[in-house]
DNA sequence: TCTCCTTTACTACGAATGTAGTGAATATTA
DNA sequence: TAATATTCACTACATTCGTAGTAAAGGAGA
């Protein structure tokens, strides 16, 4: 972030966003929850677009280092490897990045009506995309490009799902199980 | 719906969620759309909760009766059939439904906040779980509860991607294809 | 036909919103 | 230190918002 206070401005953003919905985030509402003086997220970000796209980029940024140290043990079993990983990885984001996750929801919808935002979602999608292609790969998909595709929606889905949904709480061996069937389901039973 | 204004109402109600978002929807932006006389929206639903209460009545409405007629064919290969009645609901949802999909996401995040939509989403959203419990029930489930949650959230995450997400088109092929995987895995490999 | 009740049309108002201008304060560089 | 560029705090304004009051229109029932 290009400063201190630009990142308090992003960070208040994200909890509003995810406490408020679109609706709840306001320049004024940004300054009186980060405690800052009237008018200095308005200077900050200038118009509503701009404010908005700070906080896609900060959230992107913050997402981007959650997901970093993920490299794939070649171990016997790749299947339960990874799917004990991407068990994790929903976990977190469904407790410790709960509000981050929601916020990121709320800007993807955003996203649809504002092509700038559009660029910057898509960007840090299509990474994170290409890395599910690529461990599919590894785990010795058949179609690695589709069944990519099929693993994130599936982990979207598994997240909207107890974030928006049904709002039940989330069980991490409920998400085990439920990662394993889905793997053994693309790569086959007997997967390596 | 009470009558037909109402509908209407509720109708255009659904098109500025899907079109412009929670901030695109008020009182004198359905008037507006609506072509009926300012105010009278206003008049129809005197708060914005009764606004959002009635919008969400009219769209669990029209979907209840999209899902309506869907019985399980109990032919040789239950999974087959059932890929392929899932890609074609989800299919429809995103093609001819696509605004009324967008909307319903919207509303459903509006719920976090507000217990009385929060009610009407819950209620529609139990009985369509149920339905997918017994339907996997009868395909076989080990675990029909578990199963027919996280077969929602599948569909759920799919549309999502498509919606919201990396906004390629749908294929139905691919949907099938994904379908099917995804009911292998649950159900075993040579499930009935 | 007359009466009662619901629906409709229109208007009003306080509060909140996005945006932008300006001068002071602070940091940076020469 | 002096000059310059950036960040900050504060203010102002037109617009839009949610909400509600009220009077006319319409329809149902006696």
């Amino acid at each position: 972030m290009k400063s201190q206070r630009a990142e308090l401005v992003a960070d208040t953003a994200i909890d509003l966003l995810a406490d408020r919905g679109m609706r709840g985030l306001t320049h004024r509402a940004v300054d009186e929850a980060a405690g800052l003086p009237p008018g200095s997220t308005s200077n900050l970000a200038r118009t509503r677009s701009a404010l908005l796209e700070l906080t896609l980029a900060r959230l992107t940024q913050l997402e981007s280092t959650a997901f970093a140290a993920a490299p794939a043990p070649p171990g016997a079993d790749m299947v339960e490897a990874l799917a004990e990983m991407t068990a994790q990885a929903l976990w977190t984001q469904l407790t410790v990045g709960r509000r981050q996750t929601i916020a990121r929801y709320e800007l993807a919808f955003e996203a649809n009506r504002r092509p700038e935002l559009r660029t910057i979602y898509d960007r840090a999608g299509e990474r994170f995309r290409d890395l599910a292609v690529a461990i599919l790969s590894a785990a010795g998909s058949s179609d690695p490009v589709r069944h990519g595709r099929q693993f994130v929606a599936f982990g979207e889905g598994v997240m909207f799902d107890v974030l928006i949904g049904a709002g039940a709480e989330p069980a991490l061996d409920d998400l085990r199980l439920g990662v394993r069937e889905f793997l053994r389901g693309m790569l086959g039973e007997g997967a390596a």
